[in-house]
DNA sequence: CAACCTGTTCGCCA
DNA sequence: ATGGCGAACAGGTT
């Protein structure tokens, strides 16, 4: 399951409930996920509120609260699912929270809940009429109209000495994507995940702008239909050594590229030198 | 027992 | 000041 598709599955998890009233709110008080949040403030203006948006933008989500009260405030609940963070809609009046259910919001007849083995993800609260400031000011995904090759190529000159693959994983260009999206784009681009960011020759920039985008509407188009992806596509094939490429069946390369597991065809992501073309 | 992991942030260094 | 890198964060799984 790649990045960006995950979390919009993960908001599609708690839509249901949608204009349902929070009754009763527990929250794991020692988590890092709260890092920064007024726990008392949160509970005080989630209880008797009602959700009433939900949104999904690269890897954040947003889900907004009609306040329990007129004059008040809207409220604002910002969550990243981090490594292994999961939404979860349960179907009982009163949820008893297991060890790694961080943030539970009791419903009339369900709850919303936040779990979290790793404590990686984290939960944003704010109020105010409008969504919050670091909301607003997320870049645009890449598959916006705004998300163009020209900001693209800006961005791989500014990193010119950096590996693609550390690259792509870059959020403020790249939101939404992960490890596993970079590794299918760099692959289907033809290009090594090690080459430096800015050798690339404009053909190449236009290829990695081209699958960036065909890669992130396709995993998200893809959760509409089936759930896993096909055999054509690298991530069947990446996860495990002795995983073969599905274009030429060459066994993939493995290592720690831009910080993380990397796995590429040396055949079809040839290592160049000098202009990348 | 050790290595591994769909992510971000921080401190250090060039 | 800016960019690049490695470590740290936690805890379950292989």
């Amino acid at each position: 399951m790649p990045e960006l598709a995950e979390v919009e599955l993960s908001r599609r998890i708690w839509e249901p409930a949608v204009g349902e009233r929070i009754r009763s709110v527990r929250l794991n008080e020692k988590c890092r996920i709260f890092r920064g949040v007024d726990l008392a403030a949160l509970s005080t203006a989630l209880v008797g509120s009602a959700l009433h948006s939900t949104a999904a933008r690269g890897k954040q989500m947003l889900f907004g609260f009609r306040p329990a009260r007129r004059r008040e405030a809207e409220v604002w609940l910002g969550v990243h699912l981090g490594m292994a963070g999961s939404l979860h809609l349960e179907a009982t009046k009163n949820f008893q929270p297991a060890k790694h259910d961080h943030c539970v919001l009791q419903a009339e007849r369900r709850a919303l809940v936040f779990r979290d083995v790793r404590h990686f993800g984290r939960v944003r609260f704010d109020t105010g009429p409008t969504p919050p400031a670091w909301w607003t000011a997320l870049p645009p995904e890449v598959t916006a109209p705004e998300f163009t090759l020209a900001g693209l190529s800006e961005f791989l000159d500014r990193r010119r000495r950096a590996p693609l693959k550390g690259v792509l994983l870059m959020q403020e260009r790249f939101p939404g994507i992960g490890n596993w999206m970079a590794d299918e784009i760099l692959w289907r681009a033809g290009l090594h995940p090690a080459t430096p960011a800015g050798s690339l020759a404009p053909a190449a920039r236009l290829r990695l702008w081209e699958e960036t985008r065909f890669v992130a509407a396709e995993s998200l188009r893809q959760i509409d239909e089936h759930w896993d992806y096909p055999a054509s596509w690298l991530f069947p094939h990446r996860w495990r050594p002795g995983g073969h490429c599905p274009r030429c069946g060459l066994e993939l390369e493995r290592a720690t590229i831009g910080g993380r597991t990397t796995a590429w065809c040396e055949r079809c992501q040839p290592r160049r030198r000098g202009r990348v073309r």
